[in-house]
DNA sequence: GTTTTCTTTTGCCCTATGTCAAAAAATCAT
DNA sequence: ATGATTTTTTGACATAGGGCAAAAGAAAAC
C-alpha cells in the first residue's frame, strides 16, 4: 500500500459498504482492491453551494457521493451551461486534473448538502491505470458516461425542447425534481423562460 | 495466446508499424502486448459505402482503420443523424457489441475506399480487458471519444450554426474536406439547406 | 461521352425558441 | 417572522434556422 495524502480518519468498512456495492454494479472488484481504494479515502461534507471543482484551478481532489447531489458546468462568456449532474454513487473528477495535468476546465458545485469520500487524483490515478480490475472499473465509469452524453447529444439533434424535456425527467426523475429550473434548462440547451412554459403545460 | 477467430492471412510487423505508432500516442503499449493484438488481425479492404456495422446486427467486427475514412449514424424515424467520422488511425467498434453483448444501435459505413485490419469483438474484449496495458490504451481511446463528443455538445448549446461549422473545420480540417457537405450538416445538427447557405458566405 | 442518379444550391414562407423585462413566488438570512 | 435575495413565471416581440420544392451541378454508370 503506498497511500500518498489525505486519510486522517479512516473510512470503516461498514461505512464503506455503500459504494463498494456501487462499484460492483460497474464491474467486479475483488476484496483487495476495494481495500486498497479505501485506505485512500477521506470522509467529508460540504454544505449547499460548495465548490467542488473549480475552473482554472488544479485542487487535486476526487470524490464518491454517498448523500447529495452535485452539478458540473462551464462558464461561456459569462453564462453557465451545465453539463451532469451526479447523485449518491457516482464520482465527482475533473478528467483533466486526472488524466492531463491540467486545471480543470469545468466548475462542480454542491446542489445540495453533501456527505462523501475524499481522494486524491494522485491516489485515483495510480490505482485505476495500476490495478487491472479498477482499470476496468474505471473504463466503465467513461463508457456510461460517455453513452450518457451520446445519448443526450442525439436527443439535442433530434427532439424538440419539451421532448428533450420529457426524455430527461424521465431517465432522470430524482434529478428533474432536485435540481433548479435555470439549471435544468441550461443542461437541456434552452432558456429557462422555455422550460417554465413548458412544464406550464 | 488464445487468438479465437479470422486471421487466414497474418499481418506482418511492417504492415503493423504504423499502427504501433498511432496507439502509443495513446498509451504507451509494450511490443509484447502489441504482438498480442497484431496476431488476432487480418487485413481486409472495403470499396466506397460499405456497411461495416448495421443497427440491429451482430456482425461481432472492429476495425484498425489505416487508409480512408467511416461515418457513425443512427437513424432516427428515417433521417440519418451523423454521430462521428473516423479516419486513419481509428479504430471502429460498436460499444454495444463490445461491452453489451448487444446488437448495434449505430451504423458505420465507410465514406471512401478502406483499408484496415479487422478484429473480431470477442478478441478485442479479451485482450482489452485482461492486459493491464491494453486495457489502459482502451480507456484512453473512450475518454478521447468522451472529451470529442462532450465538446461537440458544449457547442451545439452555446454556438449558432455558423460558429460551429468554423469549430468543426478548424477542428477537423481533412474530415470537413472529405466528408459529404449533407453529413457535416446532420453532425451539426443542421439541414443541409442552412449549412450550403452557410459555405456560400 | 451520354444518361442516370445523387448532391448541392437557392427561394419562399413559417415556427420554435430566444431576448428582454417586469411581476410573482419561493428561499434564505437575520 | 420579516426583509433581502434568488428563482420562476409571464408577456410582447424578434429571429435563426427549418421545411419544402425546384433548379443547378457533380459524380457514377453504361
Amino acid at each position: 500500500m503506498t497511500s500518498s495524502a489525505l486519510p486522517t480518519t479512516t473510512v470503516s468498512a461498514e461505512d464503506f459498504a455503500e459504494v463498494a456495492v456501487g462499484m460492483r454494479q460497474a464491474w467486479p472488484v475483488s476484496d483487495s482492491a476495494l481495500a486498497e481504494l479505501r485506505a485512500c479515502l477521506a470522509p467529508c461534507r460540504f454544505r449547499k453551494r460548495h465548490l467542488l471543482i473549480r475552473e482554472g484551478a488544479a485542487l487535486g481532489k476526487a470524490y464518491f457521493l454517498n448523500r447529495g447531489m452535485t452539478r458540473s458546468y462551464w462558464i461561456v462568456d459569462g453564462q453557465e451551461v451545465t453539463t451532469s449532474f451526479s447523485t449518491e454513487g457516482g464520482l465527482v473528477f475533473s478528467m483533466d486534473e486526472l488524466y492531463y495535468g491540467l486545471a480543470s476546465q469545468e466548475y462542480v458545485e454542491t446542489v445540495e448538502p453533501v456527505e462523501a469520500f475524499a481522494i486524491t487524483v494522485d491516489d485515483l490515478r495510480r490505482l485505476t491505470c495500476g490495478n487491472l480490475e479498477l482499470t476496468n472499473w474505471m473504463r466503465v465509469i467513461h463508457q456510461n458516461e460517455y453513452r450518457r452524453i451520446h445519448r443526450s447529444h442525439k436527443e439535442q439533434l433530434t427532439l424538440p425542447a419539451r421532448e428533450r424535456y420529457e426524455a430527461f425527467a424521465a431517465q432522470f426523475p430524482s434529478v428533474c425534481r432536485r435540481a433548479r429550473l435555470t439549471d435544468i434548462a441550461s443542461y437541456l440547451g434552452i432558456t429557462s423562460s422555455t422550460l417554465s412554459r413548458i412544464r406550464a403545460k
